[in-house]
DNA sequence: TTATTGTAGATTGGATCCAATATTGTTAGG
DNA sequence: CCTAACAATATTGGATCCAATCTACAATAA
């Protein structure tokens, strides 16, 4: 029954799933890999991260078998588990998909932005452009991106968009620590805005797609041309 | 009491024989659901299920944990896990992404089909043209669209394509065994495989495109119109 | 020397037990 | 008759122990 709507602010906020050690040992060794900290080939030993958590091999295990669902680590049986490397194929080939998958969200996202929506994404566009370090690069960069998309209500599309970014973020990363070729990146952005205030669902889109084949080209011409 | 009898068809299965009693758990498990066995909303009692399969619980917990993290089951702490359903909304999308994917594979695949791929493809397009159970239906439509996909060496979107086909072939299979409105997917795939011969990769992607949107459009109208 | 075999240690896979929590049914009180 | 507190039961989450398997390294024989 419709409880007391006075409530609604904690919609989404489920404390009975945060509070499990196994989801906490998730997203902790999640955002240790997707973040880099971890480095691609790192044996994940059982053991030695129960140690590092207090808590038994259980929740380790679990946390394990959840992330190589998600392409995350790679476990061999009775030999363990290490942080997944990706090929630059793979790299390609995600960057591809998101900027086909970007360019048909924009286009749906587009007419029902808000002007409010439209604002807090140019708040993260400066923040962007004044990053210091990668990792608020990434972040901002997610932000900005997530506060756009969520007005396409294209959930299954974005949570397909959410594992890429997972997966390629510590490449990103690297590449921005050493060169800072995001001055495009950034004028990207403020056009993307401008067409966005403008309503021009098809340029927004199409700049959103070349938006991202350039920073696959980037990206690709830092990452060593054999990498696995 | 009145079990749940609707895991009687795990009897008599036995972890003993080869790899991991987690592994043989899960993809059965997993078959069960894509194919519908297990219906939407069906509990998986971790002690029930431990009964069936003869193991423990451990291997019953990470197979279902697995499954949530490829969106095919629900958990709830301390509640329990449930086959996971599909809103109306979710399958548009999949289809949607699917239209987009599929299309952009084959632009990739048609140059490097040899013809010996495309004899295997035309096989099972005679296969499926003759199949009489959606079970046989649904398998040589993979089949066929797999064959096909394969030469395009786009090893992630075939990945995304096979986690939208194991969350949607039950729905499919539900619809393909009230109406039978392959027909017109038996030309679409005949046509796609001249034009696989005559190299047009052009053709082949946009049939493609339209052949999975015509797909989307039937199972739409079949599915209940406010399905969850 | 070299290949093979065997043993010890390390590491993961699985089983059993206990703890935490939700659900259901029951009872006391209004 | 209805509601709230409470006990009983069912079910999942986690810890500890044991089993299965791999890896390294040493010992032995050709």
């Amino acid at each position: 029954m419709a409880k007391s709507d006075s409530l609604h602010h904690f919609q989404g906020i489920d404390v009975s799933q945060a509070g499990s050690a196994s989801s906490i040992v998730f997203e902790t060794l999640k955002q240790a890999i997707i973040t880099g900290e971890l480095k691609d080939g790192t044996p994940l030993k059982q053991e030695e991260l129960a140690k590092k958590f207090s808590t038994s091999r259980i929740p380790i295990r679990e946390s394990i078998n959840r992330l190589e669902q998600e392409g995350l680590v790679k476990t061999i049986r009775y030999k363990g588990a290490v942080v997944a490397s990706i090929s630059l194929k793979e790299v390609e080939e995600m960057f591809d998909l998101r900027a086909l998958m970007e360019r048909e969200v924009m286009l749906k996202a587009v007419p029902n932005l808000t002007d409010d929506q439209i604002d807090e994404a140019e708040k993260y566009c400066l923040e962007f452009a004044s990053a210091k370090t990668s990792g608020d690069w990434t972040d901002t960069n997610r932000k900005l991106h997530h506060a756009l998309f969520q007005a396409s209500d294209m959930t299954f599309h974005l949570s397909v968009l959410n594992t890429i970014y997972d997966r390629t973020e510590r490449y990103l990363r690297a590449q921005l620590s050493f060169s800072n070729g995001a001055d495009r990146a950034v004028d990207e952005h403020h056009t993307l805005i401008e067409l966005c205030r403008a309503k021009d669902a098809a340029g927004a889109a199409e700049l959103m797609f070349q938006h991202v084949k350039h920073a696959k080209r980037s990206l690709l011409e830092f990452l060593p041309p054999d990498s696995k």
